[in-house]
DNA sequence: ACCTGAACACCGTTCAAGT
DNA sequence: ACCTGAACACCGTTCAAGT
């Protein structure tokens, strides 16, 4: 299932080196990042980058597979060491951190959670299935509103990427905006 | 002050034409509506546009002043119809909803909370003393937060809209966001 | 003083030719 | 089977030439 027919040597190899240098770009410069920049620093034909990553999406998605597990993972950890309501409290302020840290992930994290956007990005499962047990939990323990679906606590927590984006450079915001977005979502208020 | 030098009759003409071209485009294509096609619509050589927009956000900010005017104006309607809180709740709505109907205004009206952004969007002092007033009002009030500043306010409003933009149509989450942001955003919780 | 549009640089995308 | 890079289309931006 992870692979039909094995790569060819070469093959293989260009598909890691433009991974690479994706991760870089994406990072460095946002989601925008120069496609063909990208092949020329993997020392690769621009071709090879589109035979590889049909869409933009694709790269941005491949590049960053890893770091989303790694959020979705962290989630069933923050899970088991807090008590529900403080899980997802913990997990919303490492998504939005991480988010803005790496600068790509921000788009690739907004088209897993936007309405019939880009075919359901695959890897976005991976965080909706995530956040639907922390929301759950936190739902059965009655610390948060029994109204509000997961997807929308990741939209919300987007918005709170974006807000504090736009405070360039000041750290705290996160803390702080993420923590007014879940006082609006305490249950019983 | 409004104007040093009076246009030339055909440089007055031509700039009209830009703006409504422009407004049009940006409403229908977003901010990233392409200038060349917008001096084609206008009838209007590309040089032109720049001569009268140096920059897109000179472009953007000239085709929406008027919007934001009507938005500033609305904030001290608001004032005076409503009490501050509710006040402050009804014009974020307003806010929001205007902000995802006209989509160009998002891109301005976000460059106009950045901080230490595009030199700081002309019309953005507009907003952003409206804000001042509103939430000014409801700290006196004692219904919002102290510790919030007006800019933050604007930042997280332009984070819901974004999240609410997510949802691609569904209008009621326009309504449901913002009133999580200011459950989030009340006093003494 | 202002306008025009050709010219340049840059980027995404395709595809014929190569191995 | 996969790669390369030239070719094309498109867009932003500048500027010499025109009125």
């Amino acid at each position: 299932m992870t692979q039909v027919k094995p790569m060819r040597a070469d093959a293989r190899r260009n598909y890691g080196r433009l991974l690479e240098a994706a991760a870089e770009a994406f990072a460095a410069q946002g989601e925008g990042a120069s496609l063909d920049d990208i092949a020329k620093r993997a020392g690769v034909g621009s071709g090879t980058l589109y035979r590889h990553f049909p869409t933009r999406q694709a790269l941005l998605e491949a590049a960053y597979v890893d770091r989303v597990e790694a959020l979705a993972a962290r989630a069933d950890e923050l899970g088991e060491e807090l008590p529900p309501g403080e899980a997802l409290v913990a997990w919303l302020n490492e998504l939005c951190a991480g988010t803005l840290q790496v600068r790509g992930m921000k788009a690739l994290l907004g088209s897993a959670v936007t309405d019939g956007g880009v075919a359901a990005v695959s890897c976005g499962t991976r965080v909706r299935d995530a956040a639907t047990r922390l929301v759950g939990a936190a739902q059965r323990e009655g610390t948060l509103r029994a109204d509000v679906e997961p997807v929308e606590v990741l939209r919300l927590a987007h918005g709170v990427s974006t807000a504090a984006e736009l405070a360039n450079g000041d750290g705290d915001c996160i803390r702080r905006y993420v923590s007014l977005l879940t006082e609006g979502l305490r249950a019983g208020r």
